[in-house]
DNA sequence: GTCCGATTGTATGACAACATACACATCGCA
DNA sequence: TGCGATGTGTATGTTGTCATACAATCGGAC
């Protein structure tokens, strides 16, 4: 059933072994943050790093944790991206005198610079992405998302029995 | 956790970037395949390997590139992949008589026994996932799924569309 | 006030996937 | 034939992310 029979050299866009969407939503993922990468080179960030430049660029200081979480990431991966950027003079960290575990993480001037241009970078790259797909369509993309991701979080709180045919509903 | 003292940024600027569904696919495909890895944990495998192992097995020997393109990953990884497999006895490369720069990757019978477990695993993960999101929901989500990829993979085809080339401040 | 559990950030090691470069085999064309 | 272009698999180094373990610090129970 798949199509395996012409190698269009112009899109390789495979949507794989089976059509589930469940791979569909892995590989679009995929696709979507290797094009965000690839774009955002020329500012030299990846996505993960501009979106992180963006939330401190937006709400202010925010400790490494409270970063971590927005951005989806593990607080160790978030500390070295925080080291790159602070490398690079984006952003800053000062002590949070109440709180001397903490580092206050904040938008240098430059990095605030920078994000205007991501800004710029994104709202092209967002507007070539959604051709064809209307506003409602979004919104129910993302309403489906969310569903499937509190599924998801569900289904991964509760530890499943070791293997396959405990119960199945 | 502290709710900080933001900046509050005057404008609302534009959709910021953790709210845009974009970022809300790439993390719910995240936690997609955290979650199946994690169930596929007790067979030794990873959803990489699992779709690899299960398209050999419904499709019969094929080449690594044509695998490659199959489970969406580039020759090298999958190359690696096929290693472990074989290593572990659950699948084996002959070579082919007619061309012989490839392999022909085919599961051996504890290869297609273990494929069957995977099955099990990932019926009922599914079900579980797919838990109030209707079958009509689920065509939507791969259609728009699918119209999102197209536009990347375009995007990405195309050199340099609108973009502030020249105009940096 | 003084401990003890919880939290924060970091160091470390592991791993998956990529891009690049390469060796070898094949195929098409002279 | 021979030979270059192309395709196939592998080696290598890099990157992004995670999990785990740890020291410093906080904060509440006593």
């Amino acid at each position: 059933m798949p199509d395996l029979s012409p190698k269009t050299p112009a899109a390789p866009r495979v949507t794989p072994s089976w059509h589930r969407f469940e791979i569909a939503i892995i590989a679009t993922a995929r696709e979507l943050r290797s094009a965000f990468d690839e774009r955002l080179a020329v500012l030299g960030l990846n996505l993960s790093q501009a979106s992180l430049l963006a939330y401190v660029t937006d709400f202010g200081s925010s400790t490494q944790t409270e970063l971590a979480e927005m951005v989806g990431l593990g607080r160790a991966a978030t500390g070295t991206m925080i080291d790159q950027l602070e490398r690079r003079g984006l952003l800053e960290r000062r002590p949070d005198p109440d709180d001397r575990r903490v580092w206050l993480v904040a938008a240098t001037p430059e990095g605030e610079r920078l994000v205007e241009d991501f800004y710029d970078l994104d709202r092209g790259l967002r507007a070539e992405f959604r051709r064809g797909i209307s506003r409602e369509d979004r919104h129910q993309l993302a309403d489906l998302l969310d569903r499937l991701g509190t599924n998801i979080a569900e289904s991964r709180g509760r530890p499943r029995p070791t293997l396959p045919e405990s119960d199945n509903r």
